[in-house]
This record gives C-alpha cells, structure tokens and sequence, in this order.
DNA sequence: AAGCACTATGCACAAACGTGCAGAATGGAG
DNA sequence: CTCCATTCTGCACGTTTGTGCATAGTGCTT
C-alpha cells in the first residue's frame, strides 16, 4: 500500500538526512532491504519530501554574482556549466538548476504565472514535485499562430508545472498575436478572458525566458511563423531588442509606442513589474541583448543564467573564470 | 586561499546536489581530486551551504504527528528512533534532528533565545552552521545556584549556538532563582539587566526543553542545586507538574499563585507566549506530565520529539507503530 | 631566508550506494 | 477462485563516495 510507504519515505528520509545514519542502518530499523532504502530515498527527494537549497551569503558569493546584483539589482544565481558544452547540453544543466532553485519558492496558494518557448520548455521538463494546495498555474501569453494552435506546446509545459506542484492549470487559448488590435480589445472584454488576465493579475510568481531578436538560434516568437515580415520589419525600425511573453521591448527598456505589443496577448511590462517574485531564466550568451533590455526593464527579480552568458553580461568576454 | 575555495565549494554544491553530477565530473571540472570534491562538499553541508529540509505534507504525515498537531494546535516533528535505545541515545538523535529542524529557520535579524538544560545541550552540540548578520542569542533564564554560577555550563550551550550562527551572544548572568524576590525587583531594574530583557522581549524564536517533576532522571533544576527542601515541598503542594526555563506551571497550564515564579528568572509564560517561534524538544517518555503542561500552557508552537514520547503523549502505550 | 605550524591535496583502500534483473507480492477483472 | 498485469523486493554487481595517511603547499615568525 502506498500510504504506508510514503510514511516509510518519511522516516527513513529523516534518519538519512537529518541523523546521517547509512542506509544500512536504516534498513535494518525498517526491516527490509537496503537497495528498498535507497529507493525510498529517491523517491523522497522526487516527490519533494526532501528539499534541498543551495544558499550562497550574499556578500562572500564569486565576484561575478555580486557585480550583476549590484549593477541591475536583482537576486542572481550563476550557472557553473563547462565551457565545452554546446546550446543543447548548457541549456539542460541551466533548466535543471532553475528547476530545482524555483522549487522551494512556490507555496500553497501561489499563483504562478508561465511563459512558453524553449528555456521554459526546457525547464518544466526538470520540475521535482512539491505537494502544495491551492495553487494555480497561469499561462502568461496566448500561444497559437497562423499555423498551429501552439495548444499543445505551450500546454505541455503548463501541464508539466501543473503536476509538479499538484496545481490546477489555467490554459490562455489565444493566439500569441491578434492581427488586429481591435480583436484583442473585444477579445479583453469577454468574461472566460477576464478569467485569466483576472488570474494574471494576482500572481505571486512568474517565470520566463527571454526572447532576443539577434539570438543565434532566434527564439520561437521570431522564427516560428508568429510574426510576418512586416511586423519584423516593424521591430527593426523600432529599436527593440527582445521580448518576455511577446511583449517588446527596447534596449533601455522601454516599450511606449511599440505597436506590435497593442497586438500581443502578453501582460503589459508594468503589470509584470507588480509581481512579487518574477524569475528569469536565460541560456546562450547570444540573448545578451535581449537579456540587457529586459534587466533595464527591471522584469526580473531572481535571474537564473548560465555562467558565459553571465560573464558577457558585466563586460568581461569570455576569460577563464574568476576565483574571488 | 580560503575564499577560492568557498567558492569551489559553492560550485560544487551546485554542480552536485542541484545538477546530478557525480564528484568525479565536478572534479576533472574543478580541475582537482574527487576527493577534494568529497570534502569541499562536505565543508558546504557543515558551512550551510546546502540546507536539506525535509517537509512532510501535513495531511499525509503519519497518523501520529496529525493526532498531536490537532490536539494540542502545534506543528510536530516526530523523530523515528530504534526503541532499544537507551536515554542517551535517544536524546542525541532527538537533538541531532532538532538541531538540523531548527537551523532553517534562522535568519538574519534573528533574536533567538536559548533556555539550558542537558536537552539544549545535546542540540547545540549539532548544531550545523549557517551565516547570518546581525543575529543575537540570548539566555532565557539565569544559570548560577548555591554551588556554582552555573556560568560554564550554560554559556557553553550559548556559544555554540553563537558560533554556529555567527551570532553574538548575550549570557544572563543571575541565578536561576533569587533567594528572595526583592532582589529580583531590583536585578530588574537595573540597566545591564533590562537589555537582557528588552532583547527577550523582541524574541523572534525560542528554543527550550521541558522539566518534568517526576522525570526518570529529574532536571537540572530539580536536582542540581536549584532548590532547597522547603522549595520542593512547595512546589508538590501547588500542583506543578513541570517548568519551562525555570518557569513552573500546572498541568493545566496555569500559573498564577506559583511562588517560585517570583523569584526565577525565566520569561514569564504570557510573554513566551509572545515570541513568535517557540520551539520545544523533548526526549524521554517520562517527561511527558511536564510536557502536557507546556502544551497546555501553549507554549510551543513547534514540537521536536521522539517517537515513543509522542505516543505516549496521545494516549496509546507503546504499541507497534502506527502505519498509516 | 629559514624554520615552523598548519592546512590542503592526492592516493589507495574500504565503505556506502544505485540499479538491472528475476522472482514474489499485490490488486483487480472475469 | 484463478488469472493476468502491475508493482514491489532482494540479490548481485559495478559505480560512487568517505577517509587515513604520507606529501606538498601556505603563511607567519624569527
């Protein structure tokens, strides 16, 4: 039976890490077997019974840390990856660590809100599961486009969310952009809408990528048949560097009189900045740019990046790295 | 360098507890041994660096702790240890998980006041460090009596707790009862003496045992020196069935007309009360009228105990262990 | 500059741990 | 009750990890 033995979790996760005794040990007291110990355990730590953080004192933490945190003032956590991986593999240790750093800030109660696109992909895929009440998982911006729904794309990743913490999963079905912005008007006005952007509007966590336009691998929002070449060709002539949620933004971080965004299905940049906590996720140091104007933006309150992309962000380009 | 290796440490814990690698990969990374790797992540776990928490989901906890925590409005953490322990056993697993319980729970800013006793003790000797700024600890109650000033042995519980912290200490340097209570009157008006209780009375978290009278092996306080014949004879007469930091209170949980109380130094119950984390640790089953009391006083708000205590605490005697 | 006390390192070995596999236990469905 | 499908268990093996010891490094004193 299954109650039982996530009680024997319970306890043998207690003796493990809090009295260190061997797995041994603990078996013995349960009566069973070793190896049903060692499996106990990982399923303690999978289910989110055992939480494990990494806290680094603010002011002893490497240099790198304290000069991001100072110039852009918010909570940053470098990502020690080895130079020597490519996008694919740096990208699954950044989503991994953010994972697991995102884990022990939900609470009972959140309302956590969601972006899409490959880092959140990427990171939903490496959730360990927390048992929380009443929370809810909301998704920041539509997802369909000319050709696809996006439906379920974007609804894997909320899913994946969803189920780690035993949340209930709120879906936006709508496009990313409306062609017109009188649709999105009319569209803001109907009540299973208001739903959503009521929900978005109490959230007490959001997480996102970045999407920067010069990305060697452009994100899904500037690739992924989202935007036809005038909407490009628009962007260009406005400055903008990047987006959170496919709403633009400028490298200073502005967004006034960028048209594209009356389109988007995105939350306006100030409601963002009304979150408690907002975390940003960022892989490959060719989103820099993008990175850059999102931190002016002050979108971000923990940013969770990847160590080049770390060094490219304060100047220094890519020496080995600094030891204190 | 130790700085280097701080940071060494903290990419390595990074690396290992929130990406999955092995030592050996964070090694040939960190251009070292794997045994460095093993102790580096050592010294981060005692350093607390890494915190391993472990939250059991409150409504699927064990029957046991759920019994308790309804009963008697507390959050409990039960320790699962072997019944052929004997005492002292007991007591240091019991303080080994208290002392990894509490240590989260500190942060900077934090006013922790200490009660002593041999339970203290025992949790202070495992205390795992953690850094924090701007902390302070200070003594609940006086330490001295006829024979001693109790000042050692109380004091090296404070330090412990101090250094595991970084926090500075704060001793009370009185007896633990004034002979008689106009001293107290007028210790208590004093200005060294009044920034001891003004610092207890912005506690943000308590940590205490309880004394029972009929205790085993009786604390301390009842057996130490503490009181004389007349004191005791008092005490049997006026119902008390326990003391928290030299304290007494009744099995109910009263306290008015207790004499003594006028003379010990101990925060009055009303004001513990206050505080807004108590934690209490008990080990050893016959401790348990002084704990009904100190529950029934609701004194605690957090309950570190063992397992054959928390039976008995709820009624049924020392049965197998429930099972869900 | 030399000496000294202390700490950090790598090696090698032993202890502790994870996991594929085959068999046992469990829980429905007929 | 019997069958089947699924889950759980212990064993055995290979891997990963902790640690005593001898050596190398570091910083402080004279």
């Amino acid at each position: 039976m299954t109650l039982s033995r996530h009680s024997d979790a319970l306890r043998a996760a207690q003796m493990y890490y809090l009295q260190d005794l061997t797995m041994d040990a603990i078996a013995r007291e349960l009566r069973t077997s070793r190896s049903t110990v060692s499996r106990l355990l990982s399923a303690a730590r999978d289910t989110g019974l055992v939480q494990i953080q990494i806290r680094n004192p603010l002011d002893t933490g490497p240099e790198l840390e304290s000069m991001i945190r100072r110039e852009y003032n918010v909570d940053v956590h470098v990502v020690p990856v080895l130079e020597s991986l490519n996008e694919a593999e740096t990208l699954d240790r950044v989503a991994m660590q953010a994972a697991r750093t995102i884990g022990p800030l939900v609470d009972s109660n959140a309302i956590i809100g969601i972006a899409w696109g490959s880092t959140l992909s990427a990171v939903s895929r490496h959730l360990t599961r927390k048992i929380t009440h009443d929370t809810v998982v909301v998704q920041l911006n539509g997802a369909g486009n000319m050709h696809t729904t996006g439906i379920t794309y974007a609804s894997d990743i909320m899913r994946r969310f969803g189920s780690a913490y035993g949340a209930r999963v709120e879906q936006f079905p709508v496009p990313a952009f409306f062609d017109h912005a009188a649709t999105k008007t009319a569209m803001w006005n109907e009540r299973s809408v208001q739903r959503i952007l009521n929900l978005q509007a109490r959230m007490s966590i959001a997480v996102f990528g970045v999407g920067s336009v010069d990305a060697d691998y452009p994100s899904h929002v500037y690739a992924g048949g989202y935007l036809d070449e005038s909407d490009l060709k628009v962007l260009a002539h406005s400055d903008v560097v990047g987006d959170v949620a496919t709403v633009f933004f400028r490298r200073d971080g502005s967004s006034d009189g960028i048209v594209l965004n009356e389109r988007s299905t995105g939350p306006a940049l100030s409601q963002l900045r009304q979150v408690r906590r907002r975390i940003c996720v960022v892989s490959g140091a060719s989103k820099i740019n993008g990175l850059r104007g999102a931190l002016s933006a002050g979108l971000a309150t923990d940013l969770i990046l990847d160590e080049a992309t770390a060094r490219r962000l304060v100047g220094f380009g890519g020496a080995a790295r600094p030891n204190g």
